[in-house]
DNA sequence: GTTAGCACTCTAACAGATAGAGTGCTAACA
DNA sequence: TGTTAGCACTCTATCTGTTAGAGTGCTAAC
């Protein structure tokens, strides 16, 4: 549906001082604010059929109105304009990421610690996630004479690392055919090809040895599973707090800690390079019904690999958020292809 | 200061009914909970004593009486039964501590996640600091052409990594170098000596071989940085704003962020086998006046570590959390302490 | 030293009353 | 036909009493 040009910047007023203030607004207000050269009857007039229309609401019948879900996603796509980081903000931000060490979980952390700041939002990130990725290299550190770290690094760059305890000592020689083994049978193979199936018949194929080695092949295919897994991140949760009038934000922060379903919603939302917007109801959490939703992907080496997003309620800055997001995720993609690249 | 047999019986009641429900107790209330065999009129004069002596308080005039810092303190120090943990629940709670990856950082992320749900309180945790941590092993993984991955363990089974660019290609003889390099100057040293000067004069005995091997060299002496410096973890803090009446919530989550204070204010309190506690003003943060922090260090192999805190309204069950407390030190301290037992 | 009784105080909860912001409708106007 | 001024109306937030109830401190008797 398309709205006659008057009604289009009427709506937007609302939109922004309401986005500005949390205010309901009304038609003398608005007049105040965005100057129409009608009288506020008209904007009245217009306010009503706009009403009618579903595109704003009144929280009663004295007072102004309000965006409505249809109000904002109708300015979203049509009434908005963007706002770019300026640039000497996007050096600020680029600065700060790359003092993080490089490796992808670190580079997250400090990207979302940059969006929860400027957007006043909560932050949550996925690690990247690559089905192509492949065991690049195994370790296997002794600790103890009977403990050993060992730790995988794949190669999207995904850093993982565990304690294993043996049964018995651990001496040169079982490190040496652990190396073997690994090198045979694990390098070069992606989390997925290492099944349980596998670890056992591999087992049984070392005979004697199969006792001393079996601990360790337990924990390198835990590990595999630690690197296949996108893990969520969380930060600035406690923004939500500047909200008042902001639904249950113990409900949202503890939907947020529970992190499967927002996983696996992220996951399942590939294929997309401009941030998604979901207002309100848009998206299917019953805990997310008052808040929107903005995420985007970012690439790594040319492949969508994790999603940045953020939360907040629905009454944000989309116009700057929007780009904010947008420039997080890909400086998040280009650093950590940098570091990847051949 | 020594209270009668039957004010400690009053203050105790008043302590422990105040913890319960949240609410202020009158002497008729009172009464009601714990039978005292005498009139609400002596328990009256009783708490006007009580008043008098600052161990209760009244929010007016004509309301019930709440604890004051004092009286709390009296109650922790004197009349406390502590309540211990029930086997079963130890054991489940081992469990679920035993299934992290045996890195410290998992370890106490997965017992901060336990003590945040049995206590409902915030919790903070401090990453292991052993001042005689040596270097133990430093492993070069190449990522890319002009690309590195430097791992670093430390003796006291901290790992830590960051992603090395170099200017050159990183040919085996470099690698062999600074492999060289590394087992004759940082195998078995602390982090404190490896220095800015040291790292500098190293280079320079290296001739014409510095410019390459120096960017390897700063990426080691930021490992070493980072595996010496404490971090702080952060948990459960949506669990405070289920207490109504408790100060700002925000403020204390912002204040929890900037890890800073905390963290340096653990450091500084070692030397505590038992778990203390500071109650409303005894700790010295402005953000905290409304709080109680107790915390309890952890010991790996013998030697006192890090600190596992919790942080609450000063009305938070003692009797009950500072046993949880006590044992989840104790659980932590000899999980690392197997881990990295010889 | 303990207790019953009583006057007193303060709060939380409820009920009007009022000001103010905003609306929709109508009638007049360009 | 679109725009505007004017007006009656509505609803909320705020302030002001009022009241019930919980709790106190004090006094006098036991």
């Amino acid at each position: 549906m398309k709205l006659s040009e008057r009604k289009e910047k009427i709506l937007a007023s609302i939109v922004e001082y309401y986005i500005a203030t949390g205010e309901p607004v009304g038609s003398k207000t608005l007049l105040e604010h965005s100057p129409l050269s009608v009288s506020s009857a008209t904007v009245r007039n217009e306010m009503a059929e706009l009403s009618a229309l579903g595109f704003i609401e009144q929280p009663h019948t004295s007072s102004g109105r309000v965006p409505s879900q249809l109000g904002y996603r109708y300015y979203v796509d049509n009434l908005m304009n963007s706002y770019e980081l300026p640039v000497q903000e996007k050096r600020l931000i680029e600065s700060r990421i790359l003092s993080a060490s490089g490796e992808p979980q670190q580079i997250l952390e400090q990207a979302g610690q940059v969006l929860a700041e400027i957007t006043n939002c909560a932050v949550v990130s996925t690690t990247p996630c690559d089905e192509h990725a492949v065991i690049r290299r195994v370790e296997l550190v002794p600790i103890g004479t009977r403990t050993a770290m060992m730790i995988m690094l794949s190669s999207s760059g995904i850093l993982k690392s565990k304690v294993c305890k043996l049964d018995c000592e651990l001496s040169l020689d079982i490190i040496e055919l652990f190396y073997n083994v690994v090198s045979k049978n694990f390098i070069g193979k992606s989390a997925e090809e290492v099944s349980v199936a596998m670890i056992q018949t591999l087992a049984l194929s070392l005979g004697s040895k199969s006792l001393v080695v079996s601990p360790l092949l337990i924990t390198l295919s835990d590990l595999a599973q630690m690197t296949e897994q996108t893990q969520l991140l969380l930060q600035g949760q406690s923004n939500l707090l500047n909200y008042t009038d902001y639904g249950n934000a113990y409900e949202i922060m503890e939907f947020l800690r529970r992190s499967d379903p927002l996983t696996s919603f992220f996951s399942s939302r590939k294929n997309a390079d401009a941030p998604r917007i979901l207002i309100g109801k848009e998206n299917q959490f019953r805990e997310l019904q008052d808040s929107s939703v903005i995420f985007s992907n970012y690439s790594v080496s040319g492949k969508e690999s994790g999603t940045l997003g953020l939360i907040g309620p629905t009454r944000i800055d989309y116009a700057r958020l929007i780009p904010s997001l947008k420039y997080l995720t890909e400086i998040v993609g280009s650093i950590m292809s940098d570091t990847l690249e051949e």
